[in-house]
RNA sequence: GGCUCCAUGGUCAAGCGGUUAAGACAUCGCCCUUUCACGGCGGUAACACGGGUUCGAUUCCCGUUGGAGUCACCA
């Protein structure tokens, strides 16, 4: 049995969307899972488009996102060069054009824009719908020659047959059937020399011995006419697998053009990798077995593209938010704060034990950037409401509460043990005399003390953070407040 | 509009002729708690519709409807 070769294509023209991703991802784990090949190559034919520093992120974000390549344009396995505009300096494309057109499966066109301005027959929703009618086809030997010696701007389009239908065989979506006369004759190298995607991608799959060609399923209506070329030349054709879409919640299809999250956008929403790469996973294929966190190296294991699913995903960041918090609960301590320090640094400044807080927060987010709305109250005690002090539940108000701050104020002013054990055994001490419930006491003075409706900590563990001074200053803030009233 | 694909809860999804139609997220309720949060337990919620095929269809076939993709000298 062959060797699995697949490969990442993309075009440099900016950050990586998710769609992107998890296309790189599939490629990648449907060579791994059968000790296959990944391989890189980067299709920078259209000029306008590209980026500066575009591949640069592409890189970036394959390894960070573990995703190793054995062959790139960095990585040479004996396929290169694998940057496209490298290859089309060897003459590769034009060389294969020309084959084509020798064996009348391809030809020169000489048609200018105006010309085929004329050839639009219609527009549905601002797009002109065209196919072209082979003008250029009936031009004799004689005739190109000339055009060419005089120097014309020049195509070579394929030559599609006009009746019959053309077959081809997806992995998941099975024969698709079309009619050639819907085949449009493609331009296969454009008038400055460089080849179309199309034409390239079958070129360069088939010299580089791509064995399974896994691409989004947008490619899917235009796949016979790839087809059609691997016949033309009298290739084999390559297995093909057509991933499902992954779209918005309005159920379109993700793109950077309509300003969906890229995978830097997620990283600076605070969201980690590993959890990027394994909601994604999830979009559009599930394990045999019912679970859904998996490393990389599980997926690899664990991933059989038989198992791809053939309808759309919506890409549902709330769900994201849920696995990236998993992550976040089940990650060493040292790790997740050296991770969360930046975060903390930013929000509470100097002075304060931010492993600690660290630690607090940890189990009680699910993305980084949740930090800040969580610990905020250890620098500055909030405005908030009296209202906060009701709790139905636990019987307490405005007035109970002012009763209990008053009474425990002078108990903690004479406590000189500030660390969360001493303190709980103190007011425990006052609950038991009081003969209430814990959180009877302990209700108000977490809210006097943090100014919040809901706080990562107990009250005394809060009163450890910030220490007997500031403590005492809140707890007084409190009295007044509930005395104002 | 032509062509192509898709169709199980709000979302991700299991299922591959006979099931009380899994599970997860979200949502709701209860429990726990320094009574918020975290956690635990439970509830609500789905086979788009109409024809076949079959003893029996969520599952197979056809049609309808709905949705998406595509129709460039972009990839």
């Amino acid at each position: 049995m062959t060797k699995i070769r697949t490969r990442y294509a993309p075009s440099p023209t900016g950050k990586m969307h998710v769609g992107n991703l998890r296309s790189a991802l599939y490629e990648f784990l449907i060579a791994k899972h059968a000790g296959g090949d990944f391989m890189l190559r980067i299709e920078d034919t259209d000029q306008e488009r590209f980026v500066e520093g575009a591949t640069e992120i592409i890189y970036r974000t394959l390894e960070k996102a573990g995703l190793k390549h054995d062959e790139g344009p960095d990585k040479d396995g004996g396929y290169g060069p694998y940057v496209q505009s490298e290859r089309m300096k060897t003459g590769i494309y034009m060389k294969y054009a020309k084959e084509l057109i020798d064996k009348g499966e391809a030809y020169y066109c000489f048609c200018d824009k105006e010309r085929l301005a004329g050839l639009r027959t219609e527009i549905v929703e601002g797009k002109e719908i065209m196919i072209y009618d082979k003008h250029c086809l009936s031009l004799s030997k004689e005739e190109v020659e000339e055009k060419l010696k005089a120097g014309l701007p020049f195509v070579i389009r394929q030559n599609n047959p006009t009746e019959g239908t053309t077959t081809f065989h997806d992995e998941l979506y099975g024969d698709i059937t079309v009619n050639n006369n819907e085949l449009d004759d493609m331009i296969l190298i454009k008038s400055d020399g460089y080849p179309t995607y199309n034409f390239a991608n079958v070129v360069d799959d088939h010299t580089m011995n791509i064995t399974h060609v896994v691409r989004g399923n947008e490619y899917l209506s235009s796949s016979p006419k790839y087809v059609r070329l691997y016949e033309a030349f009298g290739w084999e054709v390559p297995v093909y697998v057509h991933l499902p879409l992954i779209t918005d919640e309005n159920h379109k299809k993700l793109s950077k053009r309509s300003g969906h999250s890229s995978f830097e956008d997620l990283i600076e929403q605070g969201f980690l990798t590993e959890a990027i790469v394994n909601y994604i996973a999830l979009l559009g294929w599930s394990p045999e077995e019912n679970r859904e966190i998996f490393s990389l190296e599980e997926l690899i294991r664990e991933f059989d593209y038989h198992r791809i699913s053939k309808s759309p995903a919506v890409f549902d960041i709330v769900k994201l938010r849920w696995m990236n918090g998993e992550y976040l609960k089940a990650m060493d301590e040292d790790r997740f704060y050296e991770m969360a320090r930046p975060y903390l640094e930013e929000a509470l400044g100097e002075g304060f034990d931010l492993k600690k807080i660290a630690a607090m927060v940890k189990t009680r987010i699910e993305t980084f950037l949740d930090i800040a709305g969580q610990v905020d109250f250890f620098k500055e005690l909030p405005e908030y409401d009296v209202s906060m002090y009701t709790h139905k539940k636990m019987k307490t108000d405005a007035a109970s509460s002012l009763e209990v701050l008053q009474e425990v104020l002078p108990l903690l002013e004479e406590q000189e043990d500030y660390s969360n054990d001493a303190l709980y055994q103190k007011l425990l001490a006052y609950v038991e005399q009081k003969g209430c419930k814990n959180g009877y006491v302990m209700w108000p003075i977490r809210t006097a003390v943090s100014g919040k409706q809901m706080t990562p900590a107990g009250a005394t563990e809060i009163m450890e953070i910030l220490g007997k001074e500031e403590s005492l200053r809140r707890i007084r803030k409190g009295i007044e407040k509930l005395q104002e009233i």
